[in-house]
RNA sequence: GGAGAGGUGGCCGAGUGGUUGAAGGCGCAGCACUGGAAAUGCUGUUUGGGGGCAACUUCAACGUGGGUUCAAAUCCCACCCUCUCCGCCA
């Protein structure tokens, strides 16, 4: 969420970076002019109420002294006046107070100035590329998809049949490949200093509001219909949700988190994109790295966030590119991200495997995550910060295609062989 | 699902209509005492919105939303949540 205050006193410099993300999407003006008119009457109304208050502490004065005196009654006239006039100025304020913080709950992130200007992924910029060296010279590599249903530990046809397209079953090495991709993750995660949680798996709808899913990516989610649950899209939400309405104490941050979840996400506008393999599905498992620290340190925190992350890409072995997303590309609540994308030889492209952002305040002042100096007056929001360490089935993916040798086996990773107990997955790993 | 109890400040906990943003305690901060500390004493200690350069001022908040009243933490209604017992169940 914006802050209102900035966007009175300064309202041309948060427009021009708003138009940063792409010109004439984001308006001002209409939520300026609400904002103003219920500040207005916000003065009417505390100035009635105020006299109102003075009136209530009178009569109990007075009516000790004479319960039925003329003035009591005058009081009380008075008050009922008052209460006329109220009934019908309050309710119009708390109306426009909600229409305020609705529009204002529209109104993307500011991207950080140092973003690049761009208007679409086009023109996100390349970082750095790491490990060319490990780029598979063969031709011949099929897809993940297929060389896993070859080897029987994918299947997605069983998976439709149980739940719908876009849901896959891991079967045998497959499924022991996923736990071995969880463990080899959260393991190197904690050792990097994240405390790893498990949070709840479905949330309620504050925790998503906070988290900018809500109210403008409603049909993205799973929901629950009889009650105010939905299946978490990520990680983020619950584990960022954790400390909502909270005032920590200084001391306490920065705060570093790992979570192992599943994912739910109904990829409502993608039909026809990735239909086939690990890339997209309604489910899949993700590591999760969520940071809540001082507002000084998020520029730093941010870029050793996408290190811890690249770490998991470079234990693996896995060649892969880190992008720094321009203003058009962004993501409705970051203020600056970079994604990491892996490389996949069966369609020769880098696919986003992790993305790292850096939401700013936005996300502690919908959820109101503030801390306290010691000594300081008042409350300061922290700055919130995620990535994904990294997407489990996007791995996979990624083993299944860099790793797959000639023969059609595939070689497990160095580091996840201690976790699997063989080197290869062949046929006869089924 | 059934029955009961309860939701008050950072925490514990009092408060059943009147000047209570809220006793008391704990915790925390400052000061005094001390060589230093403990103990003790005193003082202070919620958050959010509005107005103001500021000092300051005003409104709101005792689970949430309504209602009664000149006046509600206190009375009424609805809802949510937590706990205990019973039932069912992994």
């Amino acid at each position: 969420m914006l802050d209102l205050k900035q966007i009175r006193e300064n309202p041309a410099a948060i427009q021009e970076l708003l138009d940063r993300r792409g010109a004439g999407q984001h308006d001002l003006q209409p939520l300026i002019q609400l904002d103003q008119q219920q500040r207005e009457l916000e003065q009417q109304r505390s100035q009635l109420q105020a006299r109102s208050n003075e009136i209530g502490k009178l009569v109990g004065k007075k009516i000790k002294a004479d319960p039925q005196g003329t003035e009591v009654q005058a009081l009380r006239d008075e008050g009922n006046q008052i209460k006329i006039e109220l009934s019908g100025l309050e309710p119009q304020e708390k109306d426009l107070k909600a229409q305020v913080e609705a529009l204002l709950l529209t109104f993307p992130n500011l991207p950080h100035q140092s973003v690049p200007i761009g208007s679409s992924e086009e023109e996100n910029v390349e970082v750095r590329r790491w490990g060319d060296e490990y780029i598979p010279q063969n031709p011949q590599i099929l897809p993940h998809w297929e060389i896993g249903e070859k080897l029987g530990i994918l299947n997605f046809e069983r998976a439709t049949k149980v739940a719908q397209s876009r849901f896959v079953t891991l079967i045998g090495k497959g499924a022991a490949l996923e736990r071995a991709l969880i463990s080899l993750m959260l393991d190197r995660q904690t050792q990097a200093g994240y405390l790893e949680v498990i949070p709840p798996f479905l949330v309620n709808s504050q925790s998503l509001t906070a988290t900018n899913q809500l109210p403008k990516f409603a049909e993205e989610s799973f929901k629950c219909s009889q009650d105010d649950l939905w299946l978490a899209p990520t990680a983020e939400v619950p584990v960022t949700n954790l400390y909502r309405d909270d005032i920590l104490p200084l001391e306490q941050l920065p705060i570093y988190h790992c979570a192992y979840t599943p994912c739910f996400r109904r990829e409502a506008g993608s039909y026809g994109r990735d239909t086939r393999g690990l890339i997209r599905l309604h489910q899949f498992n993700k590591i999760e790295l969520v940071k809540l620290v001082h507002p000084s340190t998020s520029a730093v925190e941010h870029e050793n966030l996408v290190k811890d992350a690249e770490a998991i890409l470079q234990a693996l072995k896995l060649p892969y590119r880190v992008i720094e997303l321009c203003t058009g590309d962004l993501g409705f609540g970051a203020a600056k991200c970079y994604d990491l994308e892996v490389w996949l030889p069966s369609s020769g492209k880098y696919r986003e495997i992790s993305s790292c952002s850096n939401f700013g305040d936005f996300q502690a002042r919908r959820g109101s995550i503030r801390f306290k100096e010691a000594g300081k007056k008042g409350t300061q929001f922290v700055h919130t910060l995620n990535g994904s360490g990294l997407a489990v089935g996007r791995t996979m993916a990624a083993i299944l295609e860099n790793y797959q040798q000639p023969d059609g086996t595939i070689q497990v990773p160095d580091v996840l062989q201690p976790y699997l107990g063989v080197k290869t997955l062949g046929l006869k790993n089924q």
